[in-house]
DNA sequence: GGTTGTAGGTTTCTAAAAGTAACTTGATGA
DNA sequence: TCATCAAGTTACTTTTAGAAACCTACAACC
């Protein structure tokens, strides 16, 4: 080991910065469940722009997370897929992401407590 | 279910917005080891200003992941901790930041061959 | 042969967010 | 009297994100 990821210098920080984004989780997780083409992914995953699902995509395949494959049809289509690391990392979104989905409705109770906790102090 | 994160409306996407964050995914990690005091936090988690730290604490506790408690001594100290809900949360995020410990090499070494190819490319 | 449509992007411009650094408050010890 | 600490806030700058238009290449439609 040896690693501190509290340590801004430490390059499990820089894995966080790529991967503690919501787009990104997004996108790792749509792939989870197979390869998906560049425009699916923009019209599945709502709010999405395809200037920010470009750079997310680059970054992702840069990272050695997902592979890029363009077939010779007309017109071109481009297939994302996870890699074996990046299956590995998706392993452990799902999660996440269904706590989420299982934890919205005690979230927005706590925000709405909170909301007016903070009106009465006011 | 009928949840959808995909769907920009989902509340669930508004609890990724907030989580799928790198600040608060180190935050959280690190009350998960117990409560910590304000500048605690600031001092072992490095890069984080206080603007932000005060930012991204706010938004824990209004989401009921993080309670606040301030201690009347001189000068005041306040310290945060997770809610049972932070802690169910954050069960989930330790598997991610490990993760990301344990592949970052892989994942420097992807980099590194991506940026040759790119450049032979060019 | 001009228009429309599709896939996979890039470019440009603007608005929002993050980072930097200085300031605040109130008591305390040197 | 001056400096210090905790826990923030404020003002300013820079970076990033987001919206929208544009691009290339081909193909079918009429």
């Amino acid at each position: 080991m040896g690693y501190d990821v509290y340590d801004s210098g430490c390059p499990a920080r820089m894995v966080l910065d790529h991967v503690g984004d919501k787009w990104a989780l997004l996108v790792l997780h749509r792939l989870g469940q197979g390869p998906v083409r560049f425009n699916a992914l923009r019209r599945e995953i709502h709010g999405l722009s395809q200037k920010v699902l470009s750079q997310v995509l680059k970054r992702l395949e840069r990272d050695g997370l997902i592979t890029r494959e363009a077939f010779p049809t007309v017109p071109v289509t481009v297939e994302y897929a996870l890699t074996g690391l990046g299956e590995c990392l998706t392993a452990n979104v799902g999660p996440l992401l269904r706590w989420a989905e299982a934890n919205m409705e005690q979230i927005k109770l706590a925000q709405v407590a909170y909301d007016r906790r903070m009106a009465e102090a006011a």
